[in-house]
This record gives C-alpha cells, sequence and structure tokens, in this order.
RNA sequence: UGGGCGGUCGACUAAUGGUAGGUCAAGUGCCUUUGACGCACUUUGUCCAGGUUCGAAUCCUGGCCGCCCAGCCA
C-alpha cells in the first residue's frame, strides 16, 4: 500500500493560506535560505523624492518596503532621493513624513541621498582613477545625437579617451565651480553600442549651480539617480531593494555601480505600479491640477493624494486592506476603483458612528402630533458595534426628510413615502402620508402625515403590520445646518488619459466631481463634531468633518457613498 | 524597428508538472428598524498554434498582443 498523500490527510479541513504569496516574499524566502546577505537582516527602503506629495500609488510601494521587512523581522529605512535640488523642497519632506506616519508605519533610519553626497564624490574619482568615468565636454545634445536610436549603436565621445590625470583634474574643476551648468558631464565609460540604451555610457554627474534644500550651497555638481541609488542602498546594507517595473532596464547600471566599487551587493526588485480607473496617479499631471487649480490643492479630497484621501476620510486599515488585496506582480493593469471604496466602506462600516443627516430638505407635518411636544427617541450608535452604545434623538409635530424619500407619484417598485402609504422613521414612529402643499411652481413643499402611537421606537405594531420602508429624519426646531461636500470622481473617463488627438487629460475632468449642499439639516448631536470626525449618516454614506468645520459652521466631506440597490434598480429601468 | 518585461474570469490576484481558487464587480434569493451590513447561490477565465508528458496555466518551439527605454528627471 502506498503512503497517503499529504492532502488526503489534511482533507477539506485545511483553511486556506491568509498571505497568499507573491513572488518578492518567495524570492525573500530563497534568499534567506540560501544565505545570500549572509548573516544580514531583511533591509528595506522607501525612497521618495521629495517633488510631489505622495499618492495612493505610494501606498503600495510604502506597504511592500515595510510590510514585508516587518515580516522576516528586518526594518526599512525612509531615504529622500534628493540628487535634483532644481525640484525638490522640505514642504514636500515633512508631508512625506506625515503621509507615511499617516498609513501606519514608522521607519527605523531616516536618510537622504544628500547624506551620501561625499561618499559618492569619492566613489567616482575612484571609476576615473580606474579608467571607468570620464568627463565628456559634449552638449546635450550633442550627447543625445551620439547615443545612437533604439536600433542603431551610439558612438563614441570624442572625449572618451582622455588621460586619467586630465579627467581628474577636469571633475575636480567642474565640483569648484570652474564652468557653467551644462559645460561638462562626468559619464560612466561602459558601451556606446550596448543594446539597452542606459548603458551606453551614462551620465553620473551633472554641474547645477543651484541651492540643495539641504547641502545649501556646497555642491554645484550632483548625482544622477542611476549613479547615486544602488550605492545609497548599499550604503544602508539594503537587501531588497524593491522599485517600479520601468526601472528595470536600469538594472544593469545598478549592478554596475555596486561592482565596479566592489561594495555591499542590494538586490533591486522591480515590481508593477498600482494604477486605478478613474484616477491620475502621475506626480506631474496631479501637480498641474494643483498649479491650474482645478482643484482646490493637494489635500483637495478629490485628489488621490495621501493628504487628500486622508481629509477626504479613507482610512489608514482601509488603504492598508485595499493594497493587500491588490497584491503584486509584474502586469501592468488597473484596479478597479470600486476595489477601493469597497475596503474604505468596509473598515467605516465597522468603526463609523451612525447619524441621520436630511441633503435635501423637505418638511413633514405630523398633524396628529401634539403640538408642543418633544420626545427623546433612542438610536444606536453602530449596529455592527454594540459597544458603540446609543444616544438620544429629538422628536416633534415638524420634521425634516430627504426628498428623495417622497414621491407623489411612485415608481414601481419604491417603497418609500408617498400619499396614503405608510412608511417607519428610523427609530421613531410608523407615518402615513395624508396630503401635500404645493408652491406655485407646482413642486411638493411639504408633506402631511399622521403617526401611530403603537409604533413607538420604530416597533412593529401589536396588530402584526409591517412597513417595507424606513426612512431617516431630523426634527425641524432642533436641526443643526450644515454644509455637505458630495464628492464625485475627478474623472469622467476609466482611462482619464483616452483622449481624442490633441486634447488635454483635463478634457475629462468630472464638471460635478464636486456638489455642495448647503442647507443640510443634521440631527443636533452632531453639532459638537470635530475635524476628523467620521460618521455614516443612515441610508447616505459615510462623512468626515472638514478641518474647515467650526461649531455654529459645521462643514462635512462624503468620504463614499453607501451602496443603492434603489438607485442602481431605477437606473436600470424600474421594476425588477 | 534594437533591447527589456509581461499576457489566468469584466478587474486584481492564487495555483511553483497533479481538482483552475480567492477578492472586487455583476446577477438571483434570503434577512432587514439603514433598499446599508450580513448570508446563500450563480455567471464568466489559463492569448493562439504546435510539441514534451500518464498528466501542462506551469516546461519547450513558433506566432500574436500589451507595457517600458533614445533626460545633463526620478
Amino acid at each position: 500500500m502506498s503512503a497517503p498523500n499529504l492532502k488526503a490527510n489534511t482533507g477539506n479541513a485545511a483553511p486556506p493560506n491568509p498571505k497568499p504569496s507573491n513572488f518578492i516574499r518567495d524570492i525573500i524566502v530563497r534568499d534567506l535560505e540560501a544565505k545570500k546577505f549572509g548573516d544580514a537582516q531583511v533591509q528595506t527602503r522607501f525612497p521618495p523624492e521629495p517633488n510631489g506629495y505622495l499618492h495612493i500609488g505610494h501606498c503600495k510601494a510604502i506597504c511592500l518596503d515595510f510590510q514585508l521587512a516587518d515580516e522576516f523581522g528586518g526594518k526599512t529605512n525612509l531615504r529622500f532621493d534628493d540628487t535634483n535640488p532644481e525640484k525638490e523642497e522640505q514642504e514636500y519632506v515633512d508631508s512625506i513624513m506625515a503621509d507615511v506616519r499617516w498609513l501606519g508605519f514608522e521607519w527605523e533610519g531616516l536618510h537622504y541621498a544628500s547624506d551620501y553626497f561625499d561618499q559618492l564624490h569619492a566613489w567616482a574619482v575612484k571609476l576615473i582613477e580606474a579608467g571607468k568615468a570620464y568627463v565628456d565636454d559634449l552638449t546635450a545634445d550633442e550627447i543625445r545625437q551620439h547615443r545612437g536610436t533604439l536600433t542603431e549603436p551610439g558612438k563614441n565621445s570624442p572625449y572618451r579617451d582622455r588621460s586619467v590625470a586630465e579627467n581628474l583634474d577636469l571633475f575636480e574643476r567642474m565640483r569648484q565651480g570652474e564652468f557653467p551648468n551644462g559645460a561638462k558631464v562626468l559619464r560612466a565609460k561602459i558601451d556606446m553600442a550596448a543594446p539597452n540604451i542606459n548603458l551606453r555610457d551614462p551620465v553620473m554627474y551633472r554641474i547645477l549651480h543651484a541651492e540643495h534644500h539641504r547641502t545649501g550651497a556646497k555642491w554645484c555638481i550632483y548625482p544622477m539617480y542611476d549613479y547615486a541609488h544602488g550605492q545609497s542602498d548599499s550604503l544602508e546594507r539594503v537587501t531588497h531593494s524593491m522599485c517600479t517595473l520601468e526601472f528595470t532596464d536600469h538594472q544593469p547600471i545598478y549592478r554596475w555601480y555596486i561592482e565596479q566599487l566592489g561594495i555591499f551587493p542590494s538586490q533591486q526588485i522591480e515590481f508593477d505600479r498600482l494604477n486605478l480607473t478613474y484616477t491620475l496617479l502621475s506626480k506631474r499631471k496631479l501637480r498641474q491640477l494643483v498649479q491650474e487649480k482645478r482643484v482646490a490643492g493637494w489635500d483637495d479630497p478629490r485628489m488621490p493624494t495621501i493628504s487628500g484621501i486622508r481629509r477626504r476620510g479613507y482610512t489608514p486599515e482601509a488603504m492598508r486592506n485595499f493594497v493587500a488585496a491588490v497584491g503584486v506582480s509584474r502586469t501592468n493593469g488597473s484596479t478597479d476603483f470600486a476595489m477601493l471604496e469597497h475596503f474604505v466602506r468596509e473598515d467605516l462600516n465597522k468603526r463609523a458612528h451612525r447619524a441621520m443627516a436630511v441633503l435635501k430638505p423637505l418638511k413633514l407635518v405630523i398633524d396628529n402630533y401634539p403640538e408642543g411636544q418633544v420626545e427623546e427617541m433612542e438610536a444606536v450608535n453602530n449596529p455592527e458595534d454594540p459597544g458603540a452604545g446609543v444616544r438620544k434623538v429629538p422628536f416633534a409635530r415638524e420634521l425634516f426628510i430627504d426628498q428623495d424619500d417622497f414621491k407623489e407619484e411612485p415608481p414601481k417598485g419604491y417603497f418609500r413615502l408617498s400619499p396614503g402609504r405608510e412608511v417607519r422613521l428610523r427609530f421613531a414612529y410608523f407615518v402615513t402620508a395624508t396630503s401635500v402643499v404645493k408652491n406655485a411652481a407646482g413642486e411638493v413643499v411639504e408633506v402631511h402625515a399622521t403617526y401611530d402611537p403603537a409604533t413607538r421606537g420604530g416597533n412593529n405594531p401589536p396588530d402584526g403590520r409591517k412597513v417595507k420602508g424606513t426612512i431617516h429624519w431630523v426634527c425641524a426646531r432642533h436641526a443643526v445646518e450644515a454644509e455637505l461636500r458630495l464628492y464625485d470622481k475627478l474623472f469622467t473617463k476609466p482611462d482619464p488619459n483616452d483622449v481624442p488627438e490633441g486634447q488635454e487629460f483635463t478634457a475629462n475632468l468630472n464638471a460635478q466631481s464636486l456638489e455642495v449642499a448647503t442647507t443640510a439639516k443634521l440631527e443636533p448631536s452632531l453639532a459638537s463634531a470635530k475635524p476628523g470626525d467620521r460618521y455614516q449618516f443612515e441610508r447616505v454614506g459615510y462623512f468626515c468633518a472638514d478641518p474647515d468645520s467650526k461649531p455654529g459652521k459645521l462643514v462635512f466631506n462624503r468620504t463614499v457613498a453607501l451602496k443603492d440597490s434603489w438607485a442602481k434598480q431605477e437606473k436600470r429601468g424600474g421594476a425588477k
């Protein structure tokens, strides 16, 4: 008899692996088993350039860098890739640190590529001495022409064979500031005929007479990304250096410098960028939206920046869950925006306290309710969390309900309020609409109704009567006013870059991405909401008090609407 | 076109030569003091063609399609 196989033994009780494998984790496991880095612990780094705000795409990189290291007992550094003083600013450094922390991560070391400028310079001298680098006097234009094309090899620069002594002298004079911007560059001597264009004598240093946000005027030559990144990783003894796919072609240079210098062999691993439908994740284009004032700023709640989604009311937990669900691979696709919204709702559903808010108020008068009487109805704060407790909500004869919750002529399948129809007022009473009052334009401005005292609290009456619809309400006399900012997708197309020839992505901006409800009525418990407080306005959506919000002048951002199967059904064409 | 990297339900992603599975979306029903949440069920997939193998999403060959690279940006 043959040995029973593993599958038969585990039966069907085996739980699914809670951490599905991904190819990077596999590489790390393999490297650890092979002791590729000796006994070194896993070390990663998150290396943003401080030239803009972090966005949702960076969430993926951040989670990968921090979680993967943590999973193996390793550490993660935050390193600013600040090799281009013309684009980088302290403002961005500050926002990036705040965003990483908001996402829930704390770095081990805080570094800057600029910390390594001295070392990088010394290594450049070493490469010159070894005949592996040279100073080139060609202009940027000439360098481009010498580089060749995708199909033709490049040509050597006439300066490629300068003596070591001359290169050393020239490079030193570049550093001293003897030459203007663009006059000379230091290039690695690799291979002008390489099929990989990145290997055709890449530029290592350029002359930039510019103040650096950290090193000030100390330098007028600055290293290029390719010359700085791998060595920075190496200096920090980074074992697994994750970056996005477009750097795959740069990996040979990354390795070339490390090998020539004989330093710690950090390993670059590329993964796919996060793309989201209806969303732009390009720093350049996001900056353009800010500069052209298409949005209110980097933290406009419609922006996919971390500061934008924070203000919008998204939670770090939701973002982490989303990123985990999206996974990581080497394919380039686009994740459905609905996936993001799902994880935002999932998290908020568990933690947001409920409240009642009426967006478009319609007065409801309960004719048989005693004038002047006020009752305190008990409402549960969160049905998903019994510990969240209850609160009192005042109820009286005159209320506001949402215009969408009353229809004089109800379509098929509609089970909210309409003449002769009975519904439940959440946590209050059953009411039956009896008549309407209209304005000169023929619009319903007031609905009259009667209530059933036997349904107090919203409970079914003893006679066993039931209603299909439950609607929310706010007591007219106790309501507090608020401004509700209703956000929608910033772009009208799944791919915002999909524009007719000659047009810009801005042509796809959604003109209805922000709608403001200025006359919203809220239950009084919301009067004390503080900026950042999150709520579910029942049957409407999740909202977050904006930093603009003040006592007496409340402002809420709609984080995400609740799913609405009635709206879906209506859109499909009525009754099912 | 030279080089590089990829193609698994509509989307994202597992299966590492041995039952193509999960999440989102979509649909149906149940539940319901949120048309929410939850629960159950359902639809849909290995780019194509050959080959190796008892057995191929996986290995091989040849196609096809997509993305990236010609910054003194990162």
